[in-house]
DNA sequence: TTGTATGCGTTATCAT
DNA sequence: ATGATAACGCATACAA
């Protein structure tokens, strides 16, 4: 079985089909014409070796890896895994395999990757960072091109991909308005001014402030990631205020799911009682209990858009950097 | 800005340091001692030029890529998620970095996967497959190492990591006839014999027989896949076959929170009506409605397994194969 | 402790 | 249409 037998290169191939390693290497690359004999002869012979180009000295030769990297908090959070999934296949139309690069929210880590990783590894980076400043992107070394998901870094050169955040929470919480709910909790802000979280804060109280309701910080509960048990969390310090609260907009799904978890077990109806919004729009949301309203991004322009910057920007580094928003809309299921 | 430097190599570090090149390949690898005056000026002139190490170049002299493959069905399905975020750990401590590819449930893709993929790309493979048979395996080319997860290739030569199915499966079912069930339904059943479903149904059966319980064919629902929608259908299948049901066996969580919402939707409850036990231990079930009973493999064990097996495959690729069986436990919530 | 020379496997340049 | 040769950037065997 398992017998070592020795390596098989192009030069073993050419040998065996008597041409020149070049001639395989054409036959292969299609880079220059082969007449259709020598072809054939060459296919034979890999054939009969079971040639595989080594992918590693193609790399070096060519300086291109056909690897991305996606780099992103966590992949099991679905709305992270459902991005994998995306990027993986649009990646795959075009040549390119992914790697998955966890940064767990470790500033380190996130710092690595904005600093390319290692040269050569990938031809490019997808990154959703949780919390790249200004001047963080600024100092950044090396030149792995590299585009933004969903935080923009304002005023910095860089590829971006994302949802206007402020408008998505804007919109989110208008909805529960207009669902003639007026104490309006949110669930998921996270200190700073930079961030995702931040900024829905910021559109949930324009949304209050056009409806013309008061703005209650007693309404507002950070969390420090965006997991079920945060959402769930959340909810039970919310309801511990003990400030009135007819509805929740909960900055992404699983927040949301998980504070549907903690109504649940007090006993109050959703949306009877609390109407509840997230946002995300991750497939678990369809079999939730209420399926949960919430307010998507076009995911799909997310990847492709993402990906299509990302190549322009291997293929030209000089590029002048492009921000891209994507729209979102809002999916109205039972819980509101 | 993006100014597009010279290139820097090891040469670069060298001349500015005043070294020879092999030099500075000693101070980064530590492979043999470097005096400590030399040893700063090198790492000074790294610095200075801000050297980082070709990754490509690496890979070709040392024939190794630092990357292992985990190939999976779709990363989107939150079994699978889990799995790449707890091997991708894992692997990150052994100094590998993991690339996600994706089979979805193609059969060309899985031969690809299992015929090692490019030359020289990765390391290793984790492959959790759907199809393979053993002649397939039989069959492959290529020698990358590869260690298989979840489904067995009985009487092959070849690494493998899971848990014991039929058991697990055996032990679902004796959980709801524990709760007083009789009537119950199994949903994720597919054709053939060599599968995880087949496997499931086994020990279902097994355990039905055990009890004396008589086994009925109408209780068994098949679904191609296994999706939130594939366990919502099987479900509206059952019922509408009208024949009595007290409680369902599925063969992963997602079916069985999918089953879950149609049980809500026709207005039955759980476990009163009918009670609910899943299968892989997602997050997920947790805060499903009810909370969701599931029999769940020790997933650490799973990824810390495969990455053993798998480094010991890399370092001695004559080593014998090892077959691993984890263990599984079933958590016990609302659902049952 | 440090340096010189070679090759990993491939593709591009330059020749024929 | 095909071949000889060099070079991608690094780490090692061999020398000093």
């Amino acid at each position: 079985m398992r017998t070592s037998r020795p390596p098989i290169g192009v030069r073993e191939v050419a040998n065996l089909a008597r041409v020149s390693p070049t001639t395989v290497s054409n036959v292969l690359s299609g880079n220059r014409p082969v007449s259709a004999a020598t072809q054939e002869r060459v296919r034979w012979a890999i054939d009969e070796l079971d040639y595989r180009p080594n992918h590693s000295a193609r790399n070096l030769r060519l300086q291109r890896s056909g690897i991305i990297a996606l780099a992103l908090p966590e992949v099991r959070v679905p709305y992270f895994a459902e991005l994998v999934h995306d990027l993986a296949r649009a990646a795959r139309d075009r040549g390119y395999r992914v790697l998955v690069e966890q940064t767990e929210g470790r500033t380190e880590s996130e710092h690595a990757v904005m600093n390319g990783l290692d040269r050569g590894m990938v031809d490019g980076i997808v990154f959703s960072p949780l919390g790249i400043t200004r001047e963080m992107f600024e100092r950044r070394r090396g030149n792995t091109p590299i585009v933004l998901l969903g935080e923009r870094i304002l005023g910095a050169d860089v590829d971006y991909v994302g949802t206007d955040n402020v408008a998505a929470a804007a919109d989110a919480t208008a909805h529960l308005i207009a669902r003639g709910r007026r104490h309006i909790a949110a669930i998921g802000h996270q200190r700073g001014t930079g961030g995702t979280g931040p900024q829905r804060t910021r559109g949930y109280r324009r949304a209050l402030q056009k409806a013309g309701i008061g703005y209650d910080a007693r309404l507002v509960v950070r969390t420090s990631t965006y997991h079920h048990h945060d959402g769930a969390a959340a909810m039970v310090e919310l309801l511990d205020r003990g400030v009135e609260v007819d509805a929740v907009y909960c900055y992404t799904d699983l927040l949301a799911i998980g504070a549907m978890h903690t109504l649940r077990s007090r006993g109050l109806r959703i949306p009877d009682d609390i109407a509840v919004i997230g946002s995300d729009g991750i497939d678990e949301g369809r079999y939730a209990a209420p399926p949960l309203t919430t307010v998507a991004p076009d995911k799909t322009a997310i990847t492709t858009s993402a990906l299509d910057l990302l190549i322009r920007r291997i293929a030209d580094r000089e590029a002048p950097a492009r921000q891209l928003v994507v729209p979102h809309a809002i999916v109205v299921r039972d819980s509101t």
